[in-house]
DNA sequence: CAACTGACCGACG
DNA sequence: ACGTCGGCCAGTT
């Protein structure tokens, strides 16, 4: 084998797996980035999942982005959208109340991978 | 090429 | 109860 060539069998970065988590949240639900960390296995990986939804915009397919908040179903990516209110509109769109950049019933409507695709 | 930075969260004093 | 710090990854300057 060559030294070269012969690389990691998965260049799976942790980004691609983010945004595939990301995928799978279901509409009119929300997950938060801690949430898909620890289901990834990167217990204080939920800053690193926080860079990924940014690097969302790269990526390939579609990432539902808008879904994922912070612990406190706090939108705090919201600024990085085109105008600051879009995340809480494409929220709404879902049946998802927004109220002072915080989901409502929040602990309702969380979806956390680690139960649902236990 | 090396350093900086950026959607977070939990532990500790 | 509140402030501070450490841990994680990749793209850009």
């Amino acid at each position: 084998m060559k030294p070269t060539d012969q690389n990691p069998p998965e260049p799976r970065n942790f980004f691609q797996d983010v945004h595939e988590v990301a995928r799978l949240i279901p509409r009119g639900r929300v997950s938060t980035y801690g949430a898909i960390a620890h289901y990834l296995g990167a217990r204080h990986g939920a800053r690193t999942v926080g860079y990924a939804m940014m690097a969302a915009h790269t990526a390939d397919q579609f990432v539902p982005a808008h879904r994922v908040v912070n612990r406190l179903g706090h939108l705090t990516g919201r600024l990085h959208y085109a105008t600051p209110f879009a995340m809480q509109e494409a929220l709404e769109a879902e049946g998802i109340r927004v109220e002072e950049d915080r989901v409502v019933d929040f602990a309702k409507l969380f979806w956390d991978p680690s139960t649902e695709l236990a």
